[in-house]
DNA sequence: GCAAGCATTCAAAGCGCTTTGGAAATGATT
DNA sequence: AATCATTTCCAAAGCGCTTTGAATGCTTGC
């Protein structure tokens, strides 16, 4: 079923029918209700490529998701942002268009995306200090929002981000508090913007108290439980443990919880731990009491924004950038406590 | 840059650059280095919405995921299991369309992804026994994969699964072997079809036996890792507690590690524990040693099974259904030894 | 030397939609 | 009744590509 058929069935012209359907003011009720029950009758939907040639628009959004190639690891957020975003498009109409490509190939995927003219707008995922994408999708001229910000200098592009400095501040201050001297901090790969932010935030609480940090007590690497474990063993194993961990996500917390298990120490007794919980729908904090103390932001609910600020900007055409900056949720779990004497 | 530029820079008709770009055997290789070389030098790059508009085919595939209303949690295997199909796509120069819905809705955008022609083919994600979308998908005359199966009856469509029965009857072997008599099982929701067939294998080892499943050790619901503790937690408590546990998901498995722990009991002595691993990526089971002994059947594999599995289907353009069986690995850790007396 | 055959190339139609620039019909105004 | 403005509808062009059917120029074979 085409508009042409359906117009000949109607006796109609395709430009009534296709103005009759796309709501044009220029056609009277009575023949807009009509065509739209035939339209209902006839299970008439228009072909969404023959529409987007003609209007020069795709109504779809691109998200390129790299792999990275030395690691092969899939950021398990990833799934959660996804359903957010995807819940946004769906809500409008758009359509969702993934490319998964080796980090090496990004480029030449929002050329592609761009000169295919496949999409009206891409998500930039996983941003690095002076991330090359931003300039490069900005030459292209294709509106963008990035998920995490690219820099310092980030006034001129939009984004949605958390504000992880002072997530990671207030974490650290949290421990201090607590008495706590010794904290140790889990990252993910520091050539990654949050984790750089993160790290900032520590070692901003440290320099406020003047307690100096300890390198071998700040570990970074690719987020797996493993790593959590790894690292959280051979700090364990130091003439100077920490007394507290700062851990940059809910599965690397996992291999953190198994190290301290594995050495008959109790978590939030012998070692505190703080956790950032990006609220991953499968990974849940714990049910009535979280089991760990977490910095709290809903990666889902950050894919809802993306999706609706790049939406705005597109609808908009303006270029004005858009910052949204998320706090996060300082909740109380059963992982900290004041240190042992 | 189009190809009417591009064909008026070069002097040639739309046609025969068109071809050249086509590879097609009517344009000589002269014609073709130098149009080829022109395409490349001037960032020409054929609109891909014009292309599938003249062909009829999208080159695209849709992934409808859906949103459970009730538990709003996205599979946690997703994100791998993309990957790997998107893997597979890129290669092939097709795109991945992605529709995150309610699972409601399920329905509805099915029809609408076949009316409006916007993919060539679609994966079909979670069946449940007799699941509607087949017949559906069938209707539609859309060629379509199914990544698990969907009945009993599963010969007529195109499935790529593991074998979950086998793999739970042998994990349930195996720990009846280890002289352990009392084995709990931890499964998702017992209305997928994956997870049916995995009690299926459960009941059968038990059957085999002549040994009679517990009622209150078989615990079925959404695999969080939540879920895991809590289930855990209840059984250990029970008066003749298991003395094993079978688990669907490491997810799962990592509750019901931390309920043990909590119990001040040893994974691997006191309780022998055997999972299921999807080997998701960022969930690597341990590292050297394996930390749970596991049915191991990768998803990211699964995910470049279909995919391929499904570009060859509409590639082929004849329907006779393909499917691939996956046999788990049985791989050995250190959560499981001999029931203590 | 001429028809036949082949290798190249092209003009134009068509994919299914939107949109421009009118035209026809209706109603209001003089 | 003639004029004008509105409303309602339409024919046709165009989005950027592929593909059909035909034309062109060259080489062969007899």
């Amino acid at each position: 079923m085409n508009l042409k058929k359906l117009s000949k069935i109607l006796g109609l012209s395709q430009t009534t029918v296709s103005r009759a359907l796309n709501n044009y003011p220029e056609v009277s009720e009575a023949t807009r209700e009509r065509v739209k029950a035939a339209a209902v009758a006839h299970g008439y939907r228009a072909n969404i490529r023959a529409k987007s040639l003609a209007t020069g628009r795709s109504m779809a959004i691109g998200h390129v998701i790299p792999i990275s190639t030395q690691h092969e690891i899939v950021n398990p957020i990833f799934a959660d942002f996804i359903a957010g975003a995807g819940e946004i498009y769906s809500r409008n109409q758009h359509d969702m268009l993934l490319s998964v490509v080796p980090d090496v190939d990004e480029d030449r995927t929002y050329r592609e995306l761009a000169a295919k003219a496949s999409v009206d707008g891409v998500i930039v995922h996983g941003p690095r200090p002076n991330d090359p994408r931003i300039p490069l999708l900005q030459s292209l001229n294709i509106p963008f929002v990035v998920h995490g910000r690219a820099s310092d200098e980030d006034t001129d592009y939009s984004w949605v981000d958390v504000n992880n400095r002072r997530s990671f501040e207030r974490a650290a201050n949290f421990l201090f508090d607590l008495g706590h001297k010794r904290l140790a901090l889990i990252n993910g790969l520091e050539f990654m913007d949050f984790a750089r932010r993160r790290k900032e935030g520590f070692l901003a609480a440290h320099a406020a108290r003047g307690v100096e940090a300890t390198p071998v007590l700040m570990a970074s690497d690719e987020m797996t439980e493993n790593f959590g474990f790894k690292a959280t063993q051979a700090m364990l194993a130091q003439r100077q443990p920490p007394t507290a961990f700062i851990v940059s996500s809910m599965i690397m917390a996992i291999g953190v919880r198994r190290a301290i298990s594995d050495a008959r120490l109790q978590m939030g007794r012998d070692i505190s731990v703080i956790i950032h919980d990006d609220a991953l729908s499968y990974l849940p904090n714990g049910a009535e009491i979280p089991i760990f103390t977490a910095t709290k932001s809903s990666v889902h609910e950050a894919g809802k924004l993306c999706a609706q600020m790049l939406l705005d900007i597109i609808d908009a055409g303006d270029k004005t950038p858009r910052h949204t900056l998320l706090e996060t949720d300082l909740t109380l779990g059963e992982s900290t406590g004041p240190v042992l004497k």
